[in-house]
RNA sequence: GGGCGGUUAACUCAGCGGGAGAGUGCUACCUUCACACGGUAGAAGUCGUUGGUUCAAAUCCAAUACCGCCUACCA
């Protein structure tokens, strides 16, 4: 059986080989509804245009922990899978494709473009879904959903109608986020914005007819071709005498009205603000209470309009510095400041982006918002870790109303049509044969689509097949858990509680996960134009998916970023070989007898081990229920590690070579089997691969082990705690390591066999050492081993004290007792740093009066060791000196 | 402008009122029959700075510095 396993552990065949099986069996299928409770986490579905990185395994790895960790927990677990179709970012993946062969997408035409786009998702979009397989990902694939399908299509025509009906959405001109190179307007939150050190101008407006007047000030003077005022304040002195009169708005021969509104801010600037109200959206609103005319000057394209006289067809930024140049030449920019201010991006091709007033659709956004506050408030949904919460409330009450049109034509095209006879708007489900108001036929819909996170708002009920009341609605909304990153929290996360309040009467979610975000190792964000990407996938290649899915894990600490680098990443692939050669180990010695045997006659290291097992299982149970992934990870790690393989494994040896009879053989067997079948289950839900390969060579296994119980609570096979087996282990292992500590020191070879006498007044440790002598003789390597009450202490030896019982090393002809002395010397050194402490402590009286009982006594206990240790290292420092001088 | 987070061993990070921890790296020794992707031992930190609360502070509070993030219609 053993030569079957290599030394190496190799994952790339067995993690394909489990995932092909897995999914044939159909282990990720949920069921409609039986008697095991409900699981649910939907997938945050990625962009049908993207591709694998950190970000999404890190999210993909936690969902999975959980939702396998659920399955062994005997849930009925759904973890619903799809992709979103990313309006603006696949309709611009498409156009390039379409430019690159000469194609402008207006050529083709609409429906042969988004023909186009469909053809592209099915050549490329499954690309992703292989990732997240990669990953080993346990999604109920059967039940894939893409945002643009048949069923979330009209889901989504359902909620816009019902929404606009009940006034919650509504069409109006607006100053919006226009992306002239996307040719589309945006939501506040598409917009990025970033500091500029742009400059402040300051242009003079002579009144009518004289060479005096306000001077304005602006950073974007552009837009002063379409001002229709100057506003000052009513209370500004200086303004006074102009206010009420016209200027002449330079290079225009336009005259405009100096308006007073309390709004202007007299201290900024110069205390006159021009007033365009068809590119900010302040203006519009003063433009809005005087009454004023909006010019439009920056047309959809980012080109200046015919409006803008003489600049139009210029670019934005040809005609801002041209502007500037006419001004100067007729002297009337009177001043450039250097000015630093936030300048808006398009978050999906980073253009500047106008302020433009346009006719688009909105989402009434505070009604909703006000329920999905109250969900958070009153705990129906949890938000992990607390302190997003915060800003969860903080977006929600300032909410504004969202902009819900895009001018492209991959998306959910907007179900409303407009009468071409008499302009009667129709909002509906289903094209409208006639009109409703003149019952004329020719109704046309409207050209733009909705923003894609209108669709993705409805994702937690869209995908469960609303608005037919199906069985999986019942079974699994609301969902347990959404895990997501705090980047889409506005995004997505609070839309998703207000559709899902408005449309479910119930949260979409009882948890929300915010997990952190993954940077390089110099705490940047990856992205592929600084060049610092490292990709899951190449990752994978070479060191498997369970090392990234560990790595992952074991980084997950709630509120903090992931800082990644290779370097991590191989020393938990090297946790996985550890393992790997663990198991190797075991199979050499276990068979499927061992398997369930019984749990009696046990050697201390058995009954040990046993209940490290029982609290690292609970342990693990809770730190997961917790969402505390890290722990999970890193409490395993320790277990196997350092306490399965360092000291469990080391000390049956003799046992599980026949050297200590056939009982203790076969007792140790048993626990052997055990630790390995339960731990290989409590790491599953991280390390899916490694551990589905090595059950199926454990003896006496049956089936995947995705179908095995988790070894928490009742279901641990009536493991129990042993306190006194880990009191007495912790005692055995302090003399071994002080043992190992001296020969380390001491440079004594690990062939040379020590002898060794251990004195104690206690007669239980002596009893402790008697019955576990060979322990000591095999892992601290002794010649010989004797244990004697507390008595003379020998010549020539080095000591250790492991609580109350000296450990004598005999040192003659193996080192210089100089050495010892100088060992010794550091030892006490240190320990005299600890009486110091403590000392302190119990000499004052406020410590003694106040700290609670338990902590004075502990402090005396340590004290009294610590002196006690002191005098009998000094004891045997001094015959050190005295050998040293003889 | 407002808000949040970080600052602990060389590096990356846990810990968040009662003895400073882990992983990696480093040093020494070891090719001992699961593993050199290994073993044993070791060195290594005024827990950002200053003040306060407390018998007791890395841990709570208040300032402050530096770094990072989010958010915002002051032209």
């Amino acid at each position: 059986m053993e030569s079957l396993l290599s030394k190496g552990y190799e994952p790339h065949d067995v993690e394909q080989k489990w995932y092909e099986k897995w999914e044939a069996d159909g282990r990720f299928t949920a069921s409609e509804g039986d008697d095991r409770p409900g699981y649910a986490i939907v997938i945050p579905p990625p962009n049908v245009t993207g591709v694998l990185h950190m970000g999404h395994s890190l999210n993909i790895t936690l969902q999975d922990i959980l939702c396998r960790y659920r399955r062994l927990r005997g849930d009925n677990v759904l973890w619903m899978p799809g992709t979103d179709h990313a309006g603006i970012a696949t309709q611009n993946v498409v156009e390039r494709d379409l430019t690159a062969s000469g194609i402008d997408r207006h050529q083709l035409g609409r429906e042969k473009f988004i023909e186009k786009v469909w053809e592209w998702r099915k050549t490329y979009g499954s690309a992703i879904i292989n990732q997240l397989k990669k990953l080993g990902a346990s999604c109920d694939w059967d039940r894939e959903r893409f945002t643009m399908d048949e069923g979330l299509s009209r889901a989504v025509k359902k909620v816009f109608v019902q929404l606009y009906e009940e006034g919650l959405i509504y069409r109006g001109n607006y100053i919006i986020n226009w992306c002239p190179r996307c040719m589309t307007a945006l939501a506040d939150l598409e917009v990025e914005h970033e500091d500029h050190e742009g400059h402040l101008y300051h242009i003079m407006y002579p009144v009518a007819g004289t060479d005096k007047g306000p001077i304005v000030a602006t950073t974007r003077p552009e837009t002063m071709l379409g001002d229709t005022a100057v506003a000052v304040n009513p209370e500004d002195e200086r303004y006074r005498s102009v206010a009420g009169s016209e200027v002449e708005l330079p290079l225009t021969g336009r005259r405009i009205p100096v308006i007073a509104d309390p709004y202007v801010d007299m201290t900024f600037g110069t205390g006159a603000l021009k007033i365009t109200p068809a590119h900010d959206p302040n203006d519009f609103e003063v433009g809005r209470a005087h009454n004023l005319a909006s010019i439009k000057v920056i047309g959809d394209d980012g080109k200046m309009t015919a409006d803008a006289g003489k600049y139009e067809g210029m670019d934005r930024f040809e005609c801002r510095k041209a502007v500037l140049a006419d001004l100067e030449a007729l002297g009337l920019l009177v001043k450039v400041e250097a000015h630093d201010h936030a300048v808006g991006h398009c978050y999906r091709c980073h253009t500047v982006v106008e302020p433009n007033l346009s006719k688009q659709w909105f989402v009434k956004a505070g009604p909703l918002a006000e329920t999905a506050l109250a969900a958070v408030k009153d705990g129906r949904t949890r938000i992990v870790p607390e302190k997003w919460e915060n800003d969860y409330y903080k977006w929600l009450e300032n909410i504004r109303d969202w902009c819900i049109s895009r001018q492209i034509w991959w998306g959910h095209q907007i179900p409303a049509w407009t009468c071409a006879s008499c302009g009667r708007l129709v909002v509906a489900e289903e094209a409208p044969d006639r009109c409703p108001e003149c019952a004329g036929t020719d109704l046309i819909q409207d050209p733009d689509v909705l923003d894609t996170w209108f669709s993705s708002a409805l994702w937690p009920f869209s995908t469960m097949g609303w608005p037919d009341e199906t069985p999986l609605l019942k079974t699994f909304y609301p969902t347990a858990v959404l895990v997501t990153g705090f980047d889409i929290l506005f995004f997505w996360v609070a839309r998703m509680m207000m559709m899902g309040l408005h449309f479910m009467k119930d949260v979409p979610f009882h948890d929300v996960y915010i997990h952190a975000l993954v940077r390089d190792e110099h705490g940047k964000k990856m992205s592929k134009s600084t060049g610092n990407v490292i990709d899951p996938l190449t990752i994978i290649e070479k060191y498997g998916t369970d090392a990234l899915r560990l790595t992952l894990t074991a980084f997950a600490a709630q509120g903090r970023d992931i800082k990644l680098s290779e370097k991590r990443i191989e020393g938990y692939r090297n946790f996985i070989n550890k393992l790997w050669n663990s198991a190797r180990f075991s199979f050499m010695h276990i068979s499927v007898e061992n398997a369930a045997a019984d749990m009696s006659a046990l050697s201390l290291p058995d009954r040990w081990i046993l209940d490290r097992l029982k609290t690292v299982s609970t342990s693990t149970a809770e730190a997961i229920d917790t969402y505390r992934f890290n722990d999970a990870a890193s409490g395993l790690y320790q277990f196997v590690w350092h306490e399965f393989c360092d000291w469990y494994l080391e000390l049956i040896k003799p046992a599980l070579y026949g050297n200590k009879g056939e009982k203790e053989q076969a007792a140790s067997k048993n626990v052997l089997w055990r630790v390995l079948h339960d731990t290989l289950i409590l790491l599953h839900p991280i390390i899916p691969f490694v551990t589905e390969e090595i059950w199926h060579i454990l003896p006496g296994t049956d089936g995947s082990i995705m179908t095995a119980a988790f070894p928490a609570d009742d279901a641990d096979g009536g493991i129990s705690y042993d306190s006194q087996a880990v009191r007495d282990m912790d005692c055995l292992m302090a003399m071994i390591t002080g043992i190992r500590n001296i020969r380390g020191e001491m440079n004594i070879a690990p062939s040379r066999t020590l002898e060794v006498l251990v004195q104690t007044s206690d007669e239980k440790t002596r009893q402790l050492l008697n019955q576990n002598r060979e322990f000591m003789v095999d892992l601290a390597r002794l010649e010989t081993f004797d244990v004697q009450p507390a008595g003379e202490k020998p010549k020539g030896t080095a000591t250790v004290i492991v609580e109350d019982a000296v450990i004598s090393v005999f040192l003659e002809g193996i080192i210089d007792f100089a050495k010892e002395a100088a060992r010794l010397e550091k030892e006490i050194a240190k320990i005299d740093t600890e009486i110091e402490k403590l000392t302190k402590k119990l000499n004052n009286p406020g410590f003694v009066n106040k700290a609670p009982d338990a902590v004075v006594a502990k402090v005396r206990d340590q004290h009294r060791e610590y002196a006690d240790k002191k005098a009998q290292l000094a004891a045997n420092l001094e015959k050190m000196q005295t050998l040293q001088a003889g």
